[in-house]
DNA sequence: AGCACGCCGACT
DNA sequence: GTCGGCGTGCTC
């Protein structure tokens, strides 16, 4: 028999399936959707097996059979193997990255070249011998020194070279000790009467006859050690196995079990044609302001599939992966749930992945990757906040969390649900066509009103002589709020005030010397460090160009606001939250939960305050620039400062106490901004499928951003021009080619970036031009030191 | 991608 | 004379 192997090897060329020979005594066992460890060429590596067949039509002598079987069961199953052949077509990536992105990362395989020593110690060179007293091994990161000695004992054949495979995690074991099942077994067991320890042991058998039990649980519970607890062993009173732990991933302090919700007659409304549909792959979109209840139309909809035998996926933006989500879940569903976010251990993520493989759990709560869960019976795919640009990943495969869902639905004939309160403008357009079947909640659940939203024009304020980024009217709401013990947000887009060092004799902006971008200041650290290259150097004393010794350091955006804050309240107690504020692991709950306990009066941060914060004593919300996102270069800038300011209004006024929100704008008439104030969700869409119209944009164009790098700008440019070319002439003439141009940041790690956008309705050629484009790259340009990369409907184009 | 084979310059 | 530079070709 004949396995078909995608192996572990990311390159053009090698991105198809090999013919592998299946061993006798390993076909019994091997099953497509497992993996194997293979020769190729003069090394071994990893693979997928992807299908399983009788003969091949290659030269027998060619074939090499598999090495060895890494997996019992397979990793993949016949669905996913099939998905990654999907999204390689769709996203033009290889196909092992999807095969790879599919699995823990702990599974993923770890290479490590080595030096065995093949003859005896004496043989060698004497300097080398040390390397090979303890192990007859050595990793080639250890003895890079050593390398032409390695190479010539490589020569004389003492020494041989290969590589090491092995995953990143083992499986977790605890000790369990099975003490014997009778009594009988246990006083038949003679003890010296000086073996104190012995015996209060084995009085504690005595009375937990058949039980098997933790080790460390033993120790505590019977007041003994381990050497102890052999020594009975030994004797024959209990037994020891290894049994596989789970790592608890947090801890599940009792959960209490809560009960559904009643429904408001328009979530009812929803459910119901939800819960009709249970048994199709029909799309949803569920358009509903914030506070209109969403999640618990989510909850009641995934306890129907449950009840009917089968598995959902809830599907959540990383960033909204709180606690507090976590629970909501836990309370309703129990351990039938697996949560994956970013906190967990690759081993922890594993173990959860594992309860999904064994169909320990029914449910899976995550971030985008969660889609990929091994289930074999789904019955629903939730993805709440659909139109978030995290479920789109940004390297490859680029594919989207939606469009695998929508395929993944199709497959197991199961309904999706994609929610949101600010839908992606494709995805509403496709619900007004009828694609998907529109849902609407208009009403908030509890009916508090929407909060009151107030648009301050800045200019006004210049004009009147306030320089300061804290418009009047927000600062006296500010110093209301603090009189009433009531809490306020301030929400600073981030983007344009980054921190930076800059010389006020010559204007020098430190920039990257690799990179075309200016450096950022870490005051952690004390260094100016690339977002870009990850290049650092020590924060200048004097300037760089002109040896003024007038610098300054423009501290992050939020460190600045929080100075200013200090003058205008300077009572206030400031809790601030950014990437500087939440670098260490938990501290984005710590706080967050601090702020909860009215710690703080106000809290000042970026994008990440924007979701999943839910107090109640929040009656103020200050949008301090609302123009940063609005103006970048990007055909998604006023889509996303709607979606933006939407959801930081809905931080205001959750509960009782009304809410008001003051937006801070230099260019208020824009109706991105107008429109949010009041969530006018439809006349924004409409306006905005207009401008996307003229312009060309999806929904109304399909996109395609093919980036170039090279060292040369010559070269690169070069490139760059010939695709263009290349692609006019195979492109229908509907076909609109935009470039090729620099890109935003022109030079990375000093490769300079060239950009194309292809912007089509129809172009069934499309694909196949694509992988033709990639041939040519491959043959002509790649031996040049070029790299291309192809992003099929982007979410961003800058 | 990685690795071997192969053909030309600077060292013991 | 050999060590080693990287061009080119292949991997079931």
């Amino acid at each position: 028999m004949i396995a078909e192997v995608i192996v572990d090897v990311a390159a053009h060329p090698i991105d198809r399936p090999f013919d592998y020979a299946i061993p006798n005594k390993l076909e019994p066992l091997t099953e497509p959707g497992m993996r194997v460890k293979v020769p190729f060429g003069n090394r071994k590596v990893l693979g997928f097996i992807t299908n399983i067949k009788q003969t091949t039509e290659l030269d027998s002598a060619k074939i090499k059979p598999i090495h060895e079987l890494m997996d019992v069961v397979p990793v993949l199953t016949p669905e996913l193997l099939e998905l990654a052949k999907w999204m390689k077509e769709k996203t033009v990536c290889f196909e092992i990255d999807a095969l790879q992105v599919m699995i823990p990362a702990a599974l993923r395989a770890k290479y490590e070249k080595r030096f065995v020593l093949k003859a005896s110690l004496e043989e060698i060179a004497p300097q080398l011998r040390p390397f090979f007293a303890k192990r007859p091994f050595v990793r080639a990161s250890e003895a890079e020194e050593f390398f032409s000695q390695l190479k010539k004992e490589m020569d004389k054949g003492t020494i041989m070279a290969d590589t090491d495979i092995s995953q990143q995690t083992a499986v977790k074991k605890v000790r369990m000790i099975h003490i014997a099942d009778s009594l009988e077994q246990l006083e038949a067991i003679e003890i010296r009467a000086n073996a104190k320890q012995q015996l209060k042991l084995m009085e504690y058998m005595k009375a937990n006859v058949g039980r098997a039990i933790e080790s460390a649980q033993l120790q505590k519970e019977a007041g003994t050690t381990l050497p102890t607890i052999y020594s009975l062993v030994d004797k024959g009173a209990a037994s020891i196995s290894n049994m596989e732990a789970y790592r608890d991933p947090q801890l599940l302090a009792q959960i209490e079990k809560k009960e559904s919700l009643s429904l408001t007659p328009a979530q009812q409304q929803a459910f119901d044609a939800i819960r009709r549909s249970l048994d199709t792959s029909r799309t949803f979109l569920l358009h509903g302001i914030t506070g209109s209840g969403k999640t618990e139309i989510y909850l009641q909809s995934i306890d129907q599939v449950l009840k009917a035998g089968k598995e959902a996926i809830m599907l959540v933006p990383e960033i909204s992966l709180t606690p507090q989500m976590t629970v909501r879940f836990k309370e309703r569903f129990g351990d039938m749930v697996a949560v994956l976010h970013s906190g967990l251990s690759a081993g922890e993520k594993y173990d959860e992945w594992r309860k999904i493989q064994r169909g320990e759990v029914k449910v899976v709560v995550g971030a985008r990757s969660a889609i990929f869960a091994p289930f074999q019976n789904l019955g629903l795919i939730i993805l709440d906040e659909e139109h978030e640009s995290s479920y789109k990943q940004d390297d490859s495969p680029r594919y989207h969390a939606r469009d695998v869902a929508i395929w993944r639905s199709e497959f197991h004939q199961c309904p999706v649900i994609l929610g949101s309160a600010t839908p992606s403008l494709e995805s509403y357009a496709r619900a007004q066509k009828g694609v998907y079947e529109l849902l609407v909640l208009e009403k908030r659940a509890q009916n508090q009103p929407l909060p009151n939203v107030e648009i301050i024009d800045m200019r006004e304020e210049l004009k009147k002589g306030n320089r300061s980024m804290f418009s009047v009217p927000l600062a006296d709401a500010i110093r209301e709020r603090l009189e009433k013990k009531e809490q306020v947000v301030l929400f600073l887009n981030k983007r344009g005030y980054s921190s930076f060092v800059l010389c006020r004799d010559c204007g020098t902006v430190m920039q990257c010397p690799n990179c075309d971008i200016s450096l950022t200041y870490h005051r952690s650290t004390e260094m100016m460090k690339c977002h870009y290259c990850g290049y650092d150097e020590k924060v200048p004393t004097t300037c760089p160009e002109c040896e003024s010794q007038h610098i300054r350091f423009f501290g992050t955006g939020t460190q600045k606001v929080e100075e200013e804050l200090a003058k205008v309240v300077p009572e206030a107690r400031v809790l601030r939250m950014d990437v500087d504020t939440t670098r260490n692991k938990g501290a984005h709950e710590k706080i967050l939960a601090a702020f909860g306990e009215g710690k703080a009066d106000i809290l000042l941060g970026t994008q990440m305050i924007a979701k999943g914060l839910d107090f109640p004593n929040i009656t103020l919300v200050g949008v301090l620039s609302a123009d940063t996102t609005l103006h970048l270069p990007d055909f998604r800038a006023a889509e996303k400062t709607y979606q933006l300011l939407t959801q930081v209004s809905g931080r205001a006024g959750r509960d009782k106490l009304p809410g008001t929100v003051y937006i801070q704008s230099y260019t208020p008439e824009h109706y991105a901004i107008t429109l949010a104030k009041d969530q006018l969700f439809e006349p924004f869409y409409d306006q905005e499928m207009a401008m996307r119209r003229a312009s060309g944009y999806p929904p109304y164009f399909y996109v395609v951003n093919i980036q170039f790098t090279h060292e040369d700008l010559m070269t690169v440019s070069e490139y760059a021009e010939q695709t263009v070319r290349y692609l006019n002439s195979q492109l229908s003439p509907s076909t609109i080619i935009i470039g090729p141009s620099a890109s935003l940041i022109a030079r990375v790690n000093n490769r300079y970036r060239y950009q194309c956008l292809i912007k089509y309705k129809k172009e069934p050629k499309l694909s196949e031009v694509l992988q033709q484009l990639i041939k040519i790259y491959r043959t002509e340009w790649l031996r040049k030191g070029a790299t291309l990369s192809i992003d099929m409907n982007p979410t961003s184009v800058m």
